[in-house]
DNA sequence: GTCTATAGTGCGATAGAC
DNA sequence: GTCTATCGCACTATAGAC
């Protein structure tokens, strides 16, 4: 009888949004700009989505999920040996600034737009930020590492670096400098970490 | 009987807008807001700036120049100790993300509000940038590194994540490991740099 | 003040699944 | 043909640049 339900629209959506988003900036792209990269109808869009500060929200939440599943494989062949698994998420990184369409992090990218801590997209930022300093500072801890809150920090500052001047200045730089710096700072808190290989 | 050009109607202009893009961000601020806060009217708003984005790059550039001014001052004592003067430098940064009105690098976050590589704005922002990675260059080659660009650029991914992560995540944790891993790389790439004395 | 753009609403037309 | 999902467009209201 009655047509059914377009299956997929939510998800064309939000790659729309994420690649509209993520090379523009989030205040940089109109709602008009998100439809028409997507063929889906206006009233669609806002059924799917209530508002703008949805869609963004939503778009930050599904990055994390994906990013967290990337960055699961990426260490998970380093199971047991947190160390290295930091450094694989550190190369991880590298290579993420390294990509020919590498505009910044979304997530610092979205805080810089959005100063309200009770705008959604913002809240989404912060999470996934303290989600993976959480995750830095569980993992320098089974490292061995005697502070493992000071290492997470320090972790952040190289990581936060490498993405700001990653977009601004070019990558070379910091994408060169990230990991040697984080295999210093690491050996410097977890006395026994990375014993004896190189990276 | 002309009316005598009131002085200082650009410099309260810049004032204002400092203000206003600082906290809020530039593109979450619109013209008539820098005109509400400064009292001047819009014609003599647009004939001391041609345009949204003429002004931003005026407020950029005096930005930096009133930077440099305090950076000058607060490097000045350490004259003729290149390590002595980075650190100044760092302790210089340190203090304003702790700054209780903090809101971010401004030249990170207009890049991040702008890609377009042809915005004036980000010109600015990037000129900044570019500007302070050699000036840790220059200061790290005195100081005797063995490879003053590396030294700068990893000088740049502390410096980045601090602002980045001062401003989402709170100030406290990337601010208390910035000086140390700022000395930490210092040493490491200045091996008769710091010598003796702690902090 | 003017003109444009944008977020968001609502409705008639159309496209498909049965 | 019927029924509904969805498009496309017209519309409002607000805000922005100039």
């Amino acid at each position: 009888m009655a047509r059914t339900p377009a299956p997929g629209t939510r998800r064309r959506i939000l790659e729309a949004s994420a690649k509209l988003f993520g090379e523009q900036g989030v205040r940089a792209v109109g709602m008009q700009q998100v439809i028409d990269a997507t063929g889906v109808g206006k009233s669609l869009l806002y059924r799917e989505f209530a508002s703008k500060d949805e869609l963004i929200a939503a778009w930050l939440r599904e990055s994390d999920a994906q990013w967290w599943e990337q960055a699961e494989e990426v260490t998970a062949p380093h199971s047991g040996d947190p160390a290295r698994q930091i450094m694989a998420l550190m190369e991880f990184f590298q290579a993420s600034v390294r990509e020919p369409d590498f505009h910044g992090c979304i997530y610092y990218n979205t805080s810089s737009e959005f100063r309200d801590p009770a705008h959604p997209g913002r809240q989404e930022a912060t999470l996934h930020l303290k989600g993976l300093r959480n995750w830095l500072r569980d993992m320098g801890a089974q490292a061995g590492a005697e502070d493992p809150d000071a290492l997470a920090d320090t972790l952040m500052l190289v990581i936060g670096g490498l993405l700001a001047n990653g977009e601004v200045l070019g990558v070379d730089g910091p994408a060169r400098m990230a990991l040697a710096t984080a295999e210093l700072v690491l050996r410097q808190h977890c006395p026994n970490a990375l014993a004896g290989a190189a990276l």
